[in-house]
RNA sequence: GGGGGCGUAGCUCAAUUGGUUAGAGUACCGGACUGUCGAUCCGGGGGUUGCGGGUUCGAGUCCCGUCGUCCCCGCCA
């Protein structure tokens, strides 16, 4: 054999262990050498133990590992002993013996990494990336990497023990322009011609649903073109599901068994089911997010009536032309200094939103505002009622647009809890957010659009409507937030085709390019398409959230920048011009 | 497409108002050292201050441009 093979891993032995003969390999993180004796901390990803060399126990071993360096790959045999008195190691699990090694194997050595293979050092991720393979090589990265392992292994489990088959769906698909920009791959057998890479398997387990599979999913990758964040990249994965001649309750009910019981066996949360439900509307309302993180307070209120007839032009006049103002109380919020309050409406100016207008209420009954010659006893009172405010207190004021007033008022309840540090670490809030509505209205293209895809069923009780009043048809999706992110987001699908086109009418898609576009998810539901519906959730940030991480980037292998590129590999590339021939693929521009 | 932060030694950072030869820790190299675990002690090497241009007697520092990276807006059915 070429190398020792190992008997024990690095973090396997313990005081049992002792008077042992092992083999150990792995990496060599520390040296510590005092001359005579030499300590290596010999590491592989389930730990580290020490490795001690000493000039008696065997002169060869003891001169070979004079020439170990940081990240050599090595083997070592000896002896388990137990720790002399006094130089036990605590931090560690393996703290109570060492290897009396009395032979070295060094297997391959290693150039001086970049920087440190350890937890501790802060680096710039642009270091990181360049050469990731060191970095998934810190404990953290792949203590990340093995939690992706074990929540997709027991995620095949649980869903396999609720009776879902796992299906493969095609990466090489067909455009279909709703929605995300595409990548396109180009074929060379039809000039002219492209795939795209599937922005989810959507269209596809929906026909599964028609061939009768009545239970599907799939760890899918999906692929969207377009600009990344925290928690976006351009490939990400999803816990993608769909259900046969189900209602919404059934999707509730399996995904928090599958949700409660990751992060019950994971994180130790116990999760308390059935989750809460939101509507839409309530969540526009009093959190100004469709994906409300409800670890903390600072709940937004409707002002609207008490200023109906106020002697404050700027919400009478906002009022009066069908607009909103929302507020949220601050408790203890009267010692914000003016510096701070401006900046704050500053925040609210760059929302979009005119500005920002305060309260104080101060120690002692005082009361500081901008406004406060125009607010009456009266005013004020309903004011302290409404949002139950009381000395110390900041009461804060947008007014806008119904759902820009939400927006913005939403967002300074963000930043605020931030700032103020409101938000409890190691709290889950769940919740299902549902009743979205349909449509969505496009002013500048003056055109309804789906909310979450043209395939959402209308809620039952709003068919009329989709005639009438379009734009207040309730769907029938849903999704899952968690600490104001989204995890995921479904709906149960229209499985008549007569809804169908009635939906794709009121999105402007004419029948002719819904043929094209969609005839063969058309014709298919003309097939004896059961009732069904489903999910999708997103794995990178489940991952994230159950990490406690603040990007999707530490649970993904090979991420990219957010310029979208490789910094590993270095793609995307340049190709040779032969292989742009034979795609039948001319550039506009030659590449600089 | 837009707004903001960052870019100085392999890594993490410092450098006063624009002013001497750009420093520190760590890593690395050499030496010493038989119980360390962030080993210690002594010595040494290491810089296109992202890149290009400008202002100036003089630029890491100021100005213009550009590149990279991060956060956000737009975008993401």
């Amino acid at each position: 054999m070429e190398f020792w093979k190992r008997s024990h891993l690095c973090g396997d032995l313990r005081l049992s262990d002792s008077s042992n003969r092992v083999t150990l390999s792995g990496w060599v993180r520390r040296r510590r050498d005092h001359g005579g004796v030499i300590f290596i901390d010999l590491c592989d990803r389930t730990g580290l133990t020490q490795v001690v060399f000493s000039p008696e126990a065997g002169s060869d071993a003891h001169r070979a590992a004079q020439e170990l360096r940081s990240e050599f790959v090595v083997a070592v045999r000896g002896e388990v002993r137990p720790r002399p008195e006094g130089t036990v190691n605590p931090k560690i699990p393996t703290g109570e013996i060492e290897l009396f090694a009395d032979g070295l194997q060094i297997i391959n050595p290693s150039l001086t990494p970049p920087f440190p293979i350890e937890d501790e050092e802060e680096l710039q991720e642009e270091v990181r990336l360049r050469y990731r393979y060191l970095d998934l090589r810190r404990p953290s990265m792949l203590n990340n990497l093995r939690l992706r392992h074990r929540v997709t292994a027991r995620t095949r489990q649980y869903l396999d023990g609720e009776g879902f088959w796992e299906i493969e769906t095609p990466l090489l698909t067909r455009s279909t322009p709703e929605g995300a920009r595409d990548y396109l791959v180009p074929s060379r057998v039809h000039p002219g011609k492209f795939y795209a890479l599937p922005q989810s398997p959507q269209l596809f387990k929906q026909m599964l649903m028609v061939s009768g599979v009545d239970k599907y999913f799939q760890i899918a990758r999906c692929l969207r073109d377009e600009d990344l964040r925290a928690d976006r990249q351009p490939e990400h994965t999803q816990i993608d599901l769909e259900m046969s001649f189900v209602e919404p309750e059934d999707i509730f009910r399996v995904v928090e068994g599958l949700v409660g019981t990751l992060f019950g066996e994971f994180r130790g949360v116990e999760m308390e089911r059935p989750l809460k439900r939101m509507t839409y509307a309530e969540a526009m309302l009093k959190y100004g997010s469709d994906k409300p993180d409800l670890r903390f307070g600072l709940e937004i209120r409707e002002a609207g009536e008490i200023f109906a007839g106020s002697g404050f032009r700027v919400f009478r006049e906002t009022l009066d032309s069908g607009g909103a103002v929302r507020g949220l109380a601050v408790p203890g919020g009267a010692s914000l200094s003016l510096k701070q309050l401006d900046e704050l409406t500053e925040f609210c100016r760059r929302a979009g939103a005119g500005g920002l207008l305060w309260i104080l209420f101060r120690e002692g009954g005082g009361l500081k505002s901008p406004i406060k010659k125009f607010l009456s006893e009266g005013e004020l009172n309903r004011l302290r009622e409404t949002f139950s405010c009381s000395e110390g207190d900041c009461l804060m004021l947008v007014a806008d647009r119904p759902e820009k007033a939400a927006e913005v008022i939403g967002r300074l309840r963000l930043k605020l809890a931030a700032d103020l540090g409101l938000v409890p670490k190691d709290r889950y809030e769940f919740l299902w957010v549902v009743d979205f509505p349909l449509f969505g209205y496009n002013p500048e293209e003056k055109r309804f659009e789906a909310v979450h895809h043209p395939f959402t069923s209308p809620h039952p009780e709003d068919l009329e409507l989709l005639e009438t009043d379009p734009g207040k048809v309730r769907s029938r999706a849903y999704d899952l937030v968690l600490n104001g992110t989204e995890l995921g987001g479904g709906s149960i699908r229209i499985h008549r085709e007569q809804v169908q086109k009635q939906v794709f009418s009121l999105l402007n898609i004419g029948p002719e390019e819904a043929e094209s576009r969609f005839g063969f998810l058309l014709e298919a539901l003309r097939h004896g398409a059961p009732p069904h519906g489903g999910i999708a959730l997103g794995l990178d940030r489940l991952l994230m959230l159950m990490g406690g991480l603040s990007s999707i980037r530490d649970v993904i292998t090979f991420p990219k920048t957010q310029k979208a590129i490789c910094l590993t590999t270095g793609s995307p590339s340049e190709v040779d011009p032969r292989q742009l021939k034979d795609l039948h693929i001319a550039l506009a521009a030659p590449p600089q």
